[in-house]
DNA sequence: GGAGATTGTTGCGCAAACGCAAACCCGGCG
DNA sequence: CGCCGGGTTTGCGTTTGCGCAACAATCTCC
């Protein structure tokens, strides 16, 4: 829990970026690391913020779920992501669930420390901005795929995403590395599973895909590029 | 262009809150006053941002355009909110169109000026950064919409988003106090004009709302409220 | 190694919403 | 006052993706 950390951890992470060394151990000095099993759950959604955190290894799934609980993936956490940053936004809650997806380690800071902080680096709130504005830009993407594009579009555009974010080559493809299931990328893109397992298998007898119990590997982009830009 | 400006037409702005009278005057010096008949564009999307803005008078409509030339409306700004702040979240140009819908008075300040503002008023990068997070949360919100409902309830959602933003008490219920079309709502919600004008039709049969020509009045919330949770 | 749970596949019917097209209505302008 | 044009309505045919349901394949845990 409370290993001795390095700065060398979170100097190169986009939001100390520009921090000072000393400012670094500051940081740091306020944090605890945490180790997380595939399964997981670091807050729920609706729970007190009572901390927020950096993501340093492994990979998280944030997931809404509507009070006639269908569920929607809000995001994944990739290595190097602050997550749960409810409080800098002066939310009092968490607004999602975040649960690892594989084996992973957390930095956590408790929420009060973000005034302190920020306090003494303002850095830190505008690296936070920086980091929010992209996160709301690509919600506005996924605002505007939902309302123009169709489903076959939709995944498409949600796995070559995926290879974006933990795209692992592989002799055989590009591997997704890290579980994911029809169902999830069912919630990524709005559609049922049911649509979303019709659509990959037809894509797997054209051999755009390759894909088994919770992996993927996409063995032609190219192709699922043209499908996503609507030039089929 | 350079009328003298009071601080007390922005002290009461979220953007501007826990500035002290001083850094009022410093922040006003940089900006200019501008006016904006129906139909004017602030900005285009894709343009560098060279400015951001605050509303103090009016109404704008953000939209995005795919490349497809399909129309989305990214969402509507209300007096008093800022918009336009690309630089601030490191976006070197504008994501969105904004669009006067109504006569509109606009404050706007170069780009440099936030790294010069901000430096000065650090409280400016954390009460953007809770503007930012509000948005972000209200996007989400869209997109678990958009993922799970069906487009009745969107577009009742959507009518009633517009009564608390814009709702105006008449004699004959809630007025939304800006023109809106229903080609508005439809990019609003994701749906087709038609599929909207459908609805707003058997809706006004029903009493829950009365519209006409880009107007819109809502007669009976509680009823739409029914139909945007699912209550029917 | 087997029982049970989870995850993925597939067929079929249906309803919701879209696309197209044509008509209509209303406000503004000459 | 009549015309013009953007905004709106409506009908009809069609598609798409959902709902249901049963089944198959895997994994996990004991």
């Amino acid at each position: 829990m409370t290993a001795r950390l390095d700065r060398a951890v979170i100097r190169d992470l986009a939001m100390f970026h520009d921090l000072a060394e000393a400012d670094l151990d500051a940081v740091l000095a306020a944090a605890t690391a945490k180790r997380l099993a595939p399964g997981d759950i670091v807050f729920r959604q609706g729970e007190v913020a009572e901390a927020f955190f950096v993501l340093l290894h492994g990979r998280l799934k944030v997931t809404q779920t509507t009070p006639e609980g269908q569920q929607v993936v809000v995001r994944h956490v990739n290595p190097g992501e602050v997550f749960g940053i409810a409080r800098a936004v002066r939310r009092p809650d968490f607004p999602g669930t975040a649960e690892a997806v594989v084996e992973s380690i957390a930095l956590g800071w408790p929420s009060d420390q973000w005034d302190v902080l920020t306090a003494r680096c303002p850095a830190l709130a505008v690296n936070a901005l920086a980091t929010v504005g992209q996160r709301l830009q690509d919600a506005h993407t996924r605002i505007r795929e939902l309302s123009t594009e169709a489903v076959e579009r939709r995944v498409a555009h949600a796995l070559l995403r995926l290879v974006r974010q933990a795209g692992r080559k592989t002799d055989d493809g590009i591997l997704i590395d890290f579980p994911v299931s029809r169902q999830d990328i069912a919630e990524m893109t709005g559609a049922t599973l049911h649509t979303v397992s019709r659509l990959m298998a037809a894509w797997e007898t054209r051999g755009l895909v390759a894909s088994g119990r919770k992996r993927v590997v996409v063995r032609d982009a190219h192709a699922l590029l043209m499908i996503a830009e609507g030039e089929v």
